[in-house]
DNA sequence: CTCGGAAATTTGAACTCTCAAGCAAAGATA
DNA sequence: TATCTTTGCTTGAGAGTTCAAATTTCCGAG
């Protein structure tokens, strides 16, 4: 009673997958070569670059980042020994730990931003039409609302 | 003169972003749980499973298995570490090394195999309309051919 | 035949990610 | 106030990935 896929849906799966992958490894080489870190750790430093006062805690940072806690806190820990972020304690709650960007921080995410952004429109966006981009959208909102939490 | 996402773009390539990575945990999840395999070795004992005699040369099964040769070839070590896979010299090339799938191999991709098309579905098709699937094959074939190969 | 470059593959080191534990502080309960 | 549970975050170990540097073999030009 396994729902297989047919050869149809296979090449699509496939294609889907080769495709994701590939846009992946371009960003990622992308960033690792011209500035140094994988895209991880840009998606941090941007998210805390857009937060009030460039400062989040650790745990909305986190989801913010698109980051589990674990791989948030070991590379928080790696951006603080480049001086990009420092680590600061919560006022209202002693458990808490807020990450804060630096001002070398915010020049390195400055400086890394347009290869980036150059990327991102080489390996998407100048491929796809507008129709297939507003599909797109609608396809990742679908794919996303569905079953977005899981029983633990 | 860079170009910059506008707000649209933007909120789009970051749901693009968070989709892709959602399906690629939850696949690399699933697998790691219910067959004690990452999705990348998954994909290897597929596309050997698929060659004839279940063997092929170990550049040819990069390409196919979408990994570069040195993460294949670090894979492949520990396939062979769990008798799942074996290496053999090349005929007719005595640079060549051919990877073959063993039955143990084979039994392991068949034991893994319903629950990861079953989370496939979940992941991808159950979310998406004829339409949409429909589209999203046809975008993901148009990242691909843009800029396939790049200047190195 | 010989030499030099290209191709096939492996190896090692550095790095990131995941998972399972492990603390410490906060909240709830009695 | 004395637990008990939950929340926030970190840590360590194990595993996979990447990059650059070998190694061995093949191929073509002299």
């Amino acid at each position: 009673m396994t729902r297989w896929l047919d050869d149809e849906e296979q090449r699509i799966w496939r294609n889907f997958l080769a495709t994701t992958q590939l846009v992946n490894e371009r960003l990622d080489r992308q960033l690792q070569r011209d500035a140094g870190m994988p895209h991880t750790y840009y998606m941090i430093l941007v998210a805390l670059s857009e937060a009030p006062g460039r400062s989040m805690r650790m745990t909305d940072l986190a989801h913010r980042a698109q980051s589990s806690q674990s791989r948030l806190s070991h590379a928080v820990a790696r951006l603080e020994e480049r001086g990009w972020v420092r680590r600061a304690p919560c006022a209202d709650d002693r458990r808490g730990n807020i990450a804060v960007l630096t001002d070398d921080g915010f020049a390195a995410l400055a400086a890394a931003a347009p290869g980036h952004v150059e990327e991102v429109r080489q390996s998407l966006f100048d491929a796809l039409t507008p129709a297939q981009l507003h599909t797109l959208d609608e396809i990742c909102t679908a794919v996303r609302s569905k079953t977005v939490g899981g029983s633990s």
